[in-house]
DNA sequence: CAGTTTGTTCAGTACATTTTGAACATTATG
DNA sequence: CATAATGTTCAAAATGTACTGAACAAACTG
Protein backbone atom coordinates (compact mmCIF):
# COMPACT_ATOMS: atom_id res chain seq x y z
CA UNK A 1 0.00 0.00 0.00
CA UNK A 2 1.05 3.72 -0.87
CA UNK A 3 2.31 5.54 2.29
CA UNK A 4 0.65 8.77 1.37
CA UNK A 5 -2.46 9.53 1.92
CA UNK A 6 -3.61 10.26 -1.88
CA UNK A 7 -1.33 9.74 -4.15
CA UNK A 8 -4.25 8.56 -6.37
CA UNK A 9 -6.61 11.74 -6.43
CA UNK A 10 -10.34 10.92 -7.40
CA UNK A 11 -11.18 11.68 -10.84
CA UNK A 12 -11.79 15.39 -11.87
CA UNK A 13 -14.54 16.66 -14.20
CA UNK A 14 -12.85 16.24 -17.18
CA UNK A 15 -11.77 13.02 -16.33
CA UNK A 16 -15.13 12.09 -15.62
CA UNK A 17 -16.37 13.35 -18.96
CA UNK A 18 -13.88 12.38 -21.10
CA UNK A 19 -14.03 8.40 -19.64
CA UNK A 20 -18.04 8.53 -20.00
CA UNK A 21 -17.12 9.28 -23.64
CA UNK A 22 -15.45 6.23 -24.06
CA UNK A 23 -17.97 4.15 -21.97
CA UNK A 24 -20.63 5.40 -24.54
CA UNK A 25 -18.17 3.88 -27.56
CA UNK A 26 -17.70 0.62 -25.94
CA UNK A 27 -21.40 0.62 -25.57
CA UNK A 28 -21.65 0.96 -29.07
CA UNK A 29 -19.15 -1.68 -30.01
CA UNK A 30 -20.21 -3.82 -27.74
CA UNK A 31 -17.19 -3.82 -25.23
CA UNK A 32 -17.83 -4.42 -21.80
CA UNK A 33 -18.25 -0.94 -19.28
CA UNK A 34 -15.51 -1.15 -17.36
CA UNK A 35 -13.29 -2.01 -20.70
CA UNK A 36 -14.93 2.23 -21.95
CA UNK A 37 -14.03 3.17 -18.59
CA UNK A 38 -10.01 1.73 -18.21
CA UNK A 39 -9.46 3.29 -22.28
CA UNK A 40 -10.79 6.59 -20.86
CA UNK A 41 -8.69 7.05 -17.87
CA UNK A 42 -5.25 5.98 -19.80
CA UNK A 43 -6.44 8.00 -23.02
CA UNK A 44 -6.49 11.28 -20.75
CA UNK A 45 -3.96 10.31 -18.14
CA UNK A 46 -0.45 12.32 -18.58
CA UNK A 47 1.66 9.22 -17.22
CA UNK A 48 1.54 5.28 -17.95
CA UNK A 49 -0.82 3.47 -15.40
CA UNK A 50 -0.84 0.24 -13.50
CA UNK A 51 -3.60 -2.16 -12.83
CA UNK A 52 -4.00 -1.05 -9.24
CA UNK A 53 -4.10 2.60 -10.69
CA UNK A 54 -6.67 1.78 -12.65
CA UNK A 55 -8.61 -0.16 -10.35
CA UNK A 56 -8.66 2.25 -7.79
CA UNK A 57 -8.93 5.41 -9.51
CA UNK A 58 -12.15 3.70 -11.35
CA UNK A 59 -13.07 2.48 -8.41
CA UNK A 60 -13.83 -1.13 -9.95
CA UNK A 61 -12.43 -4.84 -8.81
CA UNK A 62 -9.22 -6.22 -9.68
CA UNK A 63 -10.87 -9.16 -11.83
CA UNK A 64 -12.49 -6.68 -13.78
CA UNK A 65 -9.30 -4.44 -14.44
CA UNK A 66 -7.06 -7.57 -15.40
CA UNK A 67 -9.52 -8.44 -17.61
CA UNK A 68 -10.35 -5.05 -19.14
CA UNK A 69 -6.67 -4.97 -19.66
CA UNK A 70 -6.46 -8.04 -21.22
CA UNK A 71 -9.23 -6.95 -23.34
CA UNK A 72 -7.59 -3.57 -25.02
CA UNK A 73 -4.51 -5.28 -25.00
CA UNK A 74 -5.79 -8.26 -27.69
CA UNK A 75 -6.61 -5.36 -30.16
CA UNK A 76 -3.70 -2.96 -29.74
CA UNK A 77 -5.82 -0.12 -27.82
CA UNK A 78 -3.05 0.12 -24.94
CA UNK A 79 0.63 -0.57 -24.80
CA UNK A 80 3.04 -1.35 -21.98
CA UNK A 81 6.06 0.94 -21.47
CA UNK A 82 8.57 -0.57 -18.94
CA UNK A 83 9.32 1.37 -16.23
CA UNK A 84 12.83 0.31 -14.60
CA UNK A 85 12.95 -0.34 -10.93
CA UNK A 86 9.21 -1.27 -11.00
CA UNK A 87 8.33 -5.17 -11.84
CA UNK A 88 4.42 -3.80 -12.46
CA UNK A 89 3.14 -3.63 -16.04
CA UNK A 90 1.97 0.10 -17.04
CA UNK A 91 -0.09 0.75 -19.74
CA UNK A 92 -0.51 3.90 -22.06
CA UNK A 93 -3.15 4.14 -24.42
CA UNK A 94 -2.55 3.59 -28.10
CA UNK A 95 -4.20 6.73 -30.23
CA UNK A 96 -3.12 6.07 -33.54
CA UNK A 97 -6.91 5.68 -34.72
CA UNK A 98 -5.93 3.11 -37.56
CA UNK A 99 -3.87 0.88 -35.33
CA UNK A 100 -7.00 0.75 -32.76
CA UNK A 101 -9.77 -0.04 -35.85
CA UNK A 102 -7.14 -2.53 -37.74
CA UNK A 103 -6.48 -4.19 -34.26
CA UNK A 104 -10.49 -3.63 -33.43
CA UNK A 105 -11.63 -5.07 -37.28
CA UNK A 106 -9.49 -8.20 -37.15
CA UNK A 107 -9.82 -9.50 -34.10
CA UNK A 108 -14.14 -8.45 -33.18
CA UNK A 109 -15.21 -8.30 -36.48
CA UNK A 110 -13.28 -10.43 -39.14
CA UNK A 111 -14.47 -13.29 -36.84
CA UNK A 112 -18.35 -12.50 -37.58
CA UNK A 113 -17.76 -12.10 -41.62
CA UNK A 114 -15.51 -14.99 -41.48
CA UNK A 115 -18.20 -17.50 -40.14
CA UNK A 116 -21.16 -15.36 -41.67
CA UNK A 117 -19.29 -16.63 -45.05
CA UNK A 118 -19.22 -20.01 -44.16
CA UNK A 119 -22.76 -20.18 -43.34
CA UNK A 120 -23.88 -18.63 -47.01
CA UNK A 121 -21.65 -21.16 -48.28
CA UNK A 122 -23.26 -24.14 -46.20
CA UNK A 123 -27.04 -22.04 -47.49
CA UNK A 124 -25.72 -22.32 -50.68
CA UNK A 125 -25.18 -26.49 -50.58
CA UNK A 126 -27.91 -26.82 -48.92
CA UNK A 127 -29.73 -25.08 -51.82
CA UNK A 128 -27.80 -26.52 -54.68
CA UNK A 129 -29.56 -29.99 -53.47
CA UNK A 130 -32.92 -29.17 -53.54
CA UNK A 131 -36.04 -29.09 -55.55
CA UNK A 132 -39.00 -27.21 -55.95
CA UNK A 133 -41.55 -24.84 -57.33
CA UNK A 134 -39.61 -22.00 -55.64
CA UNK A 135 -36.56 -22.89 -56.62
CA UNK A 136 -35.59 -20.40 -59.26
CA UNK A 137 -36.82 -17.33 -56.43
CA UNK A 138 -34.42 -18.77 -53.74
CA UNK A 139 -31.80 -18.85 -55.87
CA UNK A 140 -32.20 -15.33 -56.59
CA UNK A 141 -32.33 -14.51 -53.06
CA UNK A 142 -29.30 -16.79 -52.15
CA UNK A 143 -27.67 -14.83 -54.57
CA UNK A 144 -28.34 -11.71 -53.07
CA UNK A 145 -26.81 -12.73 -50.25
CA UNK A 146 -24.08 -13.71 -51.58
CA UNK A 147 -23.54 -10.40 -52.97
CA UNK A 148 -24.38 -8.60 -49.65
CA UNK A 149 -21.50 -10.90 -48.01
CA UNK A 150 -18.90 -9.92 -51.44
CA UNK A 151 -19.59 -6.43 -50.91
CA UNK A 152 -18.99 -6.31 -47.20
CA UNK A 153 -15.73 -8.19 -47.27
CA UNK A 154 -14.79 -5.48 -49.93
CA UNK A 155 -15.86 -2.77 -47.52
CA UNK A 156 -14.67 -3.34 -44.71
CA UNK A 157 -10.64 -2.70 -45.66
CA UNK A 158 -11.55 0.12 -47.58
CA UNK A 159 -13.77 1.47 -44.68
CA UNK A 160 -10.22 1.55 -42.33
CA UNK A 161 -8.20 3.63 -44.80
CA UNK A 162 -10.73 5.70 -44.95
CA UNK A 163 -10.85 6.17 -41.25
CA UNK A 164 -7.48 5.32 -40.50
CA UNK A 165 -5.67 8.48 -42.89
CA UNK B 1 -58.17 -19.63 -35.90
CA UNK B 2 -57.22 -21.44 -39.07
CA UNK B 3 -59.16 -24.49 -40.09
CA UNK B 4 -56.40 -26.15 -42.07
CA UNK B 5 -54.23 -28.04 -39.53
CA UNK B 6 -51.05 -27.31 -41.57
CA UNK B 7 -51.20 -24.09 -42.75
CA UNK B 8 -47.88 -22.79 -41.38
CA UNK B 9 -45.30 -25.28 -41.70
CA UNK B 10 -42.79 -25.57 -39.50
CA UNK B 11 -39.11 -24.18 -40.87
CA UNK B 12 -36.81 -26.11 -42.92
CA UNK B 13 -33.23 -26.50 -43.10
CA UNK B 14 -32.85 -23.67 -45.46
CA UNK B 15 -35.00 -21.42 -43.87
CA UNK B 16 -33.75 -22.20 -40.44
CA UNK B 17 -29.87 -21.69 -41.69
CA UNK B 18 -30.89 -18.43 -43.12
CA UNK B 19 -32.79 -16.80 -40.14
CA UNK B 20 -29.83 -18.02 -37.91
CA UNK B 21 -27.55 -15.69 -40.47
CA UNK B 22 -29.65 -12.75 -39.84
CA UNK B 23 -29.41 -13.84 -35.56
CA UNK B 24 -26.00 -13.36 -35.89
CA UNK B 25 -25.58 -10.34 -37.81
CA UNK B 26 -29.08 -8.55 -35.27
CA UNK B 27 -25.89 -9.53 -32.79
CA UNK B 28 -23.45 -8.00 -34.35
CA UNK B 29 -25.64 -4.65 -34.77
CA UNK B 30 -26.99 -5.32 -31.31
CA UNK B 31 -30.43 -5.43 -32.37
CA UNK B 32 -32.46 -7.83 -29.95
CA UNK B 33 -32.49 -11.59 -32.03
CA UNK B 34 -36.16 -11.55 -32.10
CA UNK B 35 -34.99 -8.85 -34.84
CA UNK B 36 -33.14 -11.53 -36.76
CA UNK B 37 -35.39 -14.08 -36.61
CA UNK B 38 -38.27 -11.76 -38.14
CA UNK B 39 -36.22 -10.43 -40.78
CA UNK B 40 -34.62 -13.60 -41.75
CA UNK B 41 -37.50 -15.22 -42.01
CA UNK B 42 -39.70 -12.17 -44.06
CA UNK B 43 -36.12 -12.17 -45.96
CA UNK B 44 -36.25 -15.79 -47.29
CA UNK B 45 -40.07 -16.57 -47.64
CA UNK B 46 -42.11 -16.35 -50.85
CA UNK B 47 -44.81 -14.65 -49.83
CA UNK B 48 -45.43 -11.52 -47.49
CA UNK B 49 -46.27 -12.81 -43.85
CA UNK B 50 -48.47 -11.18 -41.01
CA UNK B 51 -47.68 -10.49 -37.55
CA UNK B 52 -49.12 -13.95 -36.56
CA UNK B 53 -47.51 -16.02 -39.34
CA UNK B 54 -44.17 -14.44 -37.87
CA UNK B 55 -44.80 -15.06 -34.82
CA UNK B 56 -46.29 -19.26 -34.70
CA UNK B 57 -43.36 -19.92 -37.06
CA UNK B 58 -40.88 -18.81 -35.16
CA UNK B 59 -42.30 -19.56 -31.98
CA UNK B 60 -42.21 -16.40 -30.33
CA UNK B 61 -44.63 -14.10 -28.17
CA UNK B 62 -46.89 -11.68 -29.81
CA UNK B 63 -45.31 -8.91 -27.82
CA UNK B 64 -41.96 -9.42 -29.54
CA UNK B 65 -43.36 -10.28 -33.01
CA UNK B 66 -45.08 -6.75 -32.77
CA UNK B 67 -41.49 -5.18 -31.10
CA UNK B 68 -39.56 -6.99 -33.90
CA UNK B 69 -41.55 -5.64 -36.68
CA UNK B 70 -41.40 -1.94 -34.87
CA UNK B 71 -38.31 -1.73 -35.15
CA UNK B 72 -37.19 -3.28 -38.51
CA UNK B 73 -39.73 -1.14 -39.66
CA UNK B 74 -38.01 1.92 -38.00
CA UNK B 75 -35.11 1.78 -39.92
CA UNK B 76 -37.12 0.55 -43.12
CA UNK B 77 -35.75 -3.11 -43.39
CA UNK B 78 -39.04 -4.42 -44.64
CA UNK B 79 -42.01 -2.61 -45.70
CA UNK B 80 -45.94 -3.74 -45.61
CA UNK B 81 -47.76 -4.93 -48.37
CA UNK B 82 -51.83 -4.49 -48.99
CA UNK B 83 -53.37 -7.89 -49.86
CA UNK B 84 -56.85 -7.07 -50.78
CA UNK B 85 -59.32 -8.68 -48.46
CA UNK B 86 -57.69 -9.53 -45.78
CA UNK B 87 -57.32 -6.29 -43.08
CA UNK B 88 -54.15 -7.98 -41.52
CA UNK B 89 -51.42 -6.01 -41.79
CA UNK B 90 -48.28 -8.01 -44.30
CA UNK B 91 -44.84 -7.55 -44.45
CA UNK B 92 -41.57 -8.25 -47.50
CA UNK B 93 -38.03 -8.08 -46.43
CA UNK B 94 -36.84 -4.89 -47.66
CA UNK B 95 -33.50 -6.11 -49.97
CA UNK B 96 -31.89 -2.99 -50.95
CA UNK B 97 -28.63 -3.11 -49.00
CA UNK B 98 -28.16 0.56 -49.45
CA UNK B 99 -31.94 1.62 -48.34
CA UNK B 100 -31.51 -0.55 -45.08
CA UNK B 101 -27.82 0.65 -44.24
CA UNK B 102 -29.13 4.28 -44.78
CA UNK B 103 -32.60 3.86 -42.28
CA UNK B 104 -30.29 1.77 -39.57
CA UNK B 105 -27.03 4.33 -40.02
CA UNK B 106 -29.70 6.98 -39.69
CA UNK B 107 -31.79 5.90 -36.74
CA UNK B 108 -29.12 4.08 -34.97
CA UNK B 109 -25.92 5.45 -35.51
CA UNK B 110 -26.46 9.15 -35.65
CA UNK B 111 -27.87 9.47 -32.59
CA UNK B 112 -24.41 8.20 -31.05
CA UNK B 113 -22.57 10.19 -33.31
CA UNK B 114 -23.92 13.32 -32.39
CA UNK B 115 -24.29 12.95 -28.68
CA UNK B 116 -20.61 11.70 -28.71
CA UNK B 117 -19.91 15.29 -30.61
CA UNK B 118 -21.92 17.27 -27.84
CA UNK B 119 -19.99 15.29 -25.33
CA UNK B 120 -16.85 16.57 -26.97
CA UNK B 121 -17.68 19.83 -26.94
CA UNK B 122 -18.88 19.84 -23.63
CA UNK B 123 -15.14 18.75 -22.55
CA UNK B 124 -13.74 21.54 -24.94
CA UNK B 125 -15.39 23.88 -22.81
CA UNK B 126 -14.15 22.08 -19.43
CA UNK B 127 -10.98 22.49 -20.52
CA UNK B 128 -11.45 25.99 -21.55
CA UNK B 129 -11.30 27.29 -18.26
CA UNK B 130 -8.56 25.03 -16.77
CA UNK B 131 -4.94 26.18 -16.12
CA UNK B 132 -2.31 23.75 -14.66
CA UNK B 133 0.94 22.34 -15.56
CA UNK B 134 -0.69 19.47 -17.96
CA UNK B 135 -2.74 21.94 -19.74
CA UNK B 136 -1.34 21.87 -22.54
CA UNK B 137 -0.60 18.28 -23.22
CA UNK B 138 -4.85 17.97 -22.23
CA UNK B 139 -5.43 20.34 -25.04
CA UNK B 140 -3.20 18.02 -27.57
CA UNK B 141 -5.51 14.81 -26.36
CA UNK B 142 -8.85 16.44 -26.94
CA UNK B 143 -7.74 18.33 -30.16
CA UNK B 144 -7.29 14.23 -30.67
CA UNK B 145 -10.46 13.84 -29.96
CA UNK B 146 -12.22 16.08 -31.97
CA UNK B 147 -10.36 15.02 -35.05
CA UNK B 148 -11.51 11.05 -34.02
CA UNK B 149 -14.63 12.57 -34.01
CA UNK B 150 -14.94 14.81 -37.73
CA UNK B 151 -13.12 11.89 -38.99
CA UNK B 152 -16.18 9.39 -38.10
CA UNK B 153 -18.67 12.03 -39.15
CA UNK B 154 -16.99 12.17 -42.68
CA UNK B 155 -16.54 8.46 -42.89
CA UNK B 156 -20.00 8.02 -42.32
CA UNK B 157 -21.97 8.55 -45.52
CA UNK B 158 -18.71 7.80 -47.80
CA UNK B 159 -19.17 4.29 -45.59
CA UNK B 160 -23.10 4.41 -46.83
CA UNK B 161 -21.83 5.29 -50.80
CA UNK B 162 -19.47 2.42 -50.41
CA UNK B 163 -21.40 -0.49 -49.28
CA UNK B 164 -25.04 0.81 -51.06
CA UNK B 165 -23.39 0.79 -54.68
C1' DC C 1 -73.80 -2.89 -30.67
C1' DA C 2 -71.92 -7.33 -28.86
C1' DG C 3 -68.41 -10.08 -30.37
C1' DT C 4 -64.24 -10.89 -33.05
C1' DT C 5 -59.93 -9.85 -35.08
C1' DT C 6 -55.72 -7.47 -35.00
C1' DG C 7 -52.06 -5.22 -33.00
C1' DT C 8 -49.75 -2.51 -29.00
C1' DT C 9 -48.13 -1.80 -24.36
C1' DC C 10 -46.11 -2.94 -20.17
C1' DA C 11 -45.20 -5.22 -15.62
C1' DG C 12 -43.01 -9.22 -14.29
C1' DT C 13 -39.87 -12.85 -15.46
C1' DA C 14 -36.27 -15.16 -17.80
C1' DC C 15 -31.98 -14.91 -19.68
C1' DA C 16 -27.33 -13.45 -20.80
C1' DT C 17 -23.47 -10.66 -19.71
C1' DT C 18 -20.52 -8.26 -16.56
C1' DT C 19 -18.59 -7.59 -12.18
C1' DT C 20 -16.92 -9.05 -7.88
C1' DG C 21 -13.92 -11.14 -4.66
C1' DA C 22 -11.50 -14.81 -3.15
C1' DA C 23 -8.42 -18.51 -4.36
C1' DC C 24 -4.55 -19.39 -6.98
C1' DA C 25 -0.06 -19.05 -9.69
C1' DT C 26 4.14 -16.77 -10.32
C1' DT C 27 7.95 -14.13 -9.43
C1' DA C 28 10.59 -11.17 -6.52
C1' DT C 29 12.70 -9.95 -2.03
C1' DG C 30 15.03 -10.14 2.31
C1' DC D 1 12.56 -20.40 2.45
C1' DA D 2 8.83 -17.46 4.23
C1' DT D 3 6.60 -13.40 2.97
C1' DA D 4 5.08 -9.89 -0.07
C1' DA D 5 3.81 -8.09 -4.54
C1' DT D 6 1.59 -8.66 -8.83
C1' DG D 7 -1.61 -10.46 -11.87
C1' DT D 8 -5.02 -14.21 -13.52
C1' DT D 9 -8.96 -17.15 -13.19
C1' DC D 10 -13.46 -18.49 -12.07
C1' DA D 11 -17.76 -19.39 -9.32
C1' DA D 12 -21.26 -16.68 -7.50
C1' DA D 13 -23.78 -12.36 -7.37
C1' DA D 14 -25.31 -8.24 -9.54
C1' DT D 15 -26.90 -5.98 -13.39
C1' DG D 16 -29.11 -4.95 -17.62
C1' DT D 17 -31.82 -6.39 -21.61
C1' DA D 18 -35.16 -9.03 -24.09
C1' DC D 19 -39.18 -11.89 -23.86
C1' DT D 20 -43.65 -13.32 -22.31
C1' DG D 21 -48.40 -13.10 -21.62
C1' DA D 22 -52.18 -10.74 -20.19
C1' DA D 23 -54.65 -6.47 -20.32
C1' DC D 24 -55.90 -3.05 -23.34
C1' DA D 25 -57.23 -0.18 -27.54
C1' DA D 26 -58.92 0.16 -32.05
C1' DA D 27 -61.19 -1.26 -35.95
C1' DC D 28 -64.00 -4.39 -38.30
C1' DT D 29 -68.14 -7.68 -38.75
C1' DG D 30 -72.63 -9.58 -38.74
Amino acid sequence: MNGVLEARPALGELEREVIELFVRMADVLSLPRSVGEIYGLLFIASDPLCLDDCRIRLNISKGSTSQGLKILRSFGAIRTVYIPGDRKDYYVAETSLRKIASGFAGEQIQPHVHSGKERIARIREILDQYSGDDRELLDEKIEHLENWQKRASKALPLILKLIGG
